[in-house]
DNA sequence: AGCCTAATGTGGTCAGACCACTTAAAATGT
DNA sequence: ACATTTTAAGTGGTCTGACCACATTAGGCT
């Protein structure tokens, strides 16, 4: 008679899991490497059956949140990429428009990122920057990781390298690249020549590779 | 004996049966609100445990591909605002750090895709945005929502609709709008004027309502 | 015809059972 | 005593069968 929240949960209980976890997590300050209770455990501890438990798992697991190791248990994990980008690509990465999209948005991306950069890094950090690019070889893939990294803005990071693993997954890789190009790149960044930048980015650093 | 598969699947059970049903809905044509076979069907027809196919079915449903009505059955639907943000949002959104990304991310792509409207869309439809804004009433976010469309690139319209969400949820909503400012918003878009549009939507559309 | 009532089909959930794997403890051999 | 092997316990992965809550439909009643 105690049970009468059994009935019309209202929200799908695997949802509830979801969030009791998350406070789990918070209120027991466990972080990135840390075990959390088996299924078996929090199949008790939190009154659902264990297939409900997994339900949620699933859930974090496809954010990226969680990581399972059978035989050793399910572990807190940095948020990362995940199987999303995975998942969401065989269903979407088919459609030729999906790909146009793709490279257009990534380049979207890239010059935002490009303009910010160029209007509030500091010299200091692009001088360290050109060093590292003239110090040892890259690939496109590092280089832009880098300057979108030089942000300093999580969420933009993000999201470019999510975009930036579809277009992989779409096959859109720069394989060889001219260093030269790259260098004089980052030059016009620290000169803060934001026209000369962009146009350079997309005269010297995109169009070349991206004609074919 | 010709179940050697069984042992060390390598890859996930659910994922498989993800790709699975990503196959099934391929080759059978289904789209967007098509039903597809109920759990105990699929179970059968994919030698799979009702449990696997559930939990299959979880991930589907975090990615908004499907829907799930009690009672009814399991539908096809079109990606659109999920669970997905429902929840990272709970994991994520705690820290303010990542509430100003949120915010200077959704300005990025805002003013990304005001300089491409700019650059690329039809005189035609700028002008239909425009009678759009004179004749009614609109939100904030019904505005950019229409905006970003004029974009013609669905992963970009897809990317803003989810930081948009993201904002949403962090309560960055803006209430009160003068529909001056938007309308003259559209003007400079109108006239090609990318600077000045971007400076418009800097100073009157967005740090008006953003300074508290 | 119109209403009410099974009956059926569906997703939601639970419990119990194996399996495969990992780790650590216990038993064994030297 | 030490090292090796064997066993046991714990864990995720999966399957089966059962019940519930809900929506739709078919049948029967008036």
């Amino acid at each position: 008679m105690n049970e009468l929240n059994k009935s019309t949960p209202s929200t799908k209980l695997y949802l509830e899991i979801v969030e009791k976890l998350r406070q789990m997590i918070e209120s027991d300050g466990l972080v990135s490497g840390d075990k959390i209770p088996s299924e078996r455990e929090l199949s008790d501890r939190l009154n659902a059956g264990r297939s409900s438990i997994r339900e949620a798992l699933r859930a974090l697991e496809l954010l990226g949140l969680i990581e399972t190791r059978r035989g050793e248990g399910t572990f807190i994990r940095d948020y990362q990429d995940h199987n999303l980008i995975k998942l969401l690509g065989t269903f979407f990465l088919q459609d030729p428009k999906v790909k146009q999209d793709l490279a257009e948005t990534k380049e979207y991306l890239e010059i935002s990122c490009l303009r910010n950069v160029i209007s509030s890094t500091s010299e200091q950090e692009l001088q360290h920057f050109l060093i590292w690019a003239t110090e040892q070889e890259f690939s496109d893939d590092e280089f832009f990781t880098k300057l979108v990294a030089l942000n300093s803005n999580f969420l933009m990071e993000r999201i470019w390298t999510i975009v930036n693993s579809y277009a992989k997954a779409a096959n859109q890789v720069i394989e060889a690249i001219e260093y030269d190009s790259y260098i004089r790149f980052v030059h016009l960044m620290i000169e803060r020549n934001t026209n000369q930048a962009i146009s350079h980015y997309l005269k010297n650093i995109r169009k070349i590779s991206n004609n074919k």
